[in-house]
DNA sequence: GTGGTCTAGACCACT
DNA sequence: GTGGTCTAGACCACG
């Protein structure tokens, strides 16, 4: 479920944190959920206890989940999460449309691209 | 011209690194224009030269900028550039639409940034 | 392991990139071994950590190297160095050849000296 | 005659040194030749007066040349010249050999290049 | 513990 | 004047 890259620049807790979110989006994980235990994930992905511990706790700053002493770290599903990451990535993608009429990539060949991906997607 | 941001998490040499690519895309540097001494952008961002350094000699090996000792660092303004550019977006692109689609935006949504964009770029 | 000559024109960091390289070839280094952490080289060589810093960061750019922040530096042994190397030991086997014939020294002296040569490297 | 190579990392005053003394040893300059002057080498390279000073004066620290004032700067061939050259060409002959076998390149594919090269001065 | 970045200041080579 | 390298020392993020 976790697959982690260290060649990639993002830090592994942030892979994690991604990872994580992604995966309550596509349903794997259901409000109220348990996560699995801090030293569990850290034996499974083959990371340190402070990387899980750090992704938790960043994961839980952001409300996305709750650790209750004692019991465990629970899911904590919040419709806000879709409005939060809506609006980041819709920031993201005015960022990416400017450089792209920046480098004259016309508006047909972003659609086509567009229309690439959600192909993809759908065949899924 | 140049803008640094010291929140951002980019490092400052980086970001002179891509402000300079940007300022050549858009034409403010033309080829075998004379970038500013290393001290006097140092001087200007207030930061130091060692860090102007760096970002001179990353542009360098990128092969945007060629350095004659001595004399000054100079634009070397390569279509190349514009090609590793825009595979380089179009990637991005590809990875921001994935992450549209998953989180329900729809591609009539998408749309709409891309039109709204177009007429800000448009009209500058 | 490193031998730093500081009349030697190439600057430290470079020497300390070039003898890096020579020892994955000479094979030293090992696919994933780690290398001495920044400061343990800087301490052994006398240097400052920036320069080895530096030197590593070149490494990391050629894919001769990876750095897992938090963790280390490891060799990241790529068939393909082999092949630049060559290349690059090729051209400089052109250029000297060249040289060469252009000083009157024969063939034959040529490959003397190349005899010569095949027999020290044999010995050890 | 002389090319003058910007991106060569030897610099400019080295270029026009070794471009002389392959011109002597070509046959191009012969003993007691005048040089052009030092303002109308400079005009003709485009490059500053103090450079091709400081070429010149290499030469005549190796007593390639001499500077007689008021009158110029004239060839002073000496086949002692030769002997040096030699020297410096052989001991790069060995280190780049010593290279080629670190890498594995076989005795028979340095003789290949060997002829290679040979057939391409002769036909000059 | 690890590496990455930045500063201030110095020195050097080249033009 | 130009850029390149190095040092000493500081701070930060990551594991």
């Amino acid at each position: 479920m976790y697959t982690l890259d260290y060649s990639n620049k993002d830090p592994i807790y942030q892979q994690i944190v991604d990872q994580t979110k992604s995966a309550i989006l596509k349903g794997y994980y259901k409000d109220k959920d348990q996560m699995p235990s801090v030293r569990e994930l850290a034996k499974t992905l083959l990371v340190n206890t402070s990387t899980v511990s750090r992704a938790y706790s960043e994961l839980e700053k952001m409300g996305i989940v709750q650790t209750i002493a004692g019991k465990g770290t629970f899911i904590l599903f919040d419709p806000k999460i879709i409005k939060w990451e809506k609006e980041k990535i819709l920031e993201k993608l005015e960022e990416v449309f400017k450089e792209c009429l920046l480098l004259d990539i016309s508006k047909d060949d972003i659609i086509k691209v567009l229309e690439k991906i959600e192909e993809e997607v759908v065949k899924k």
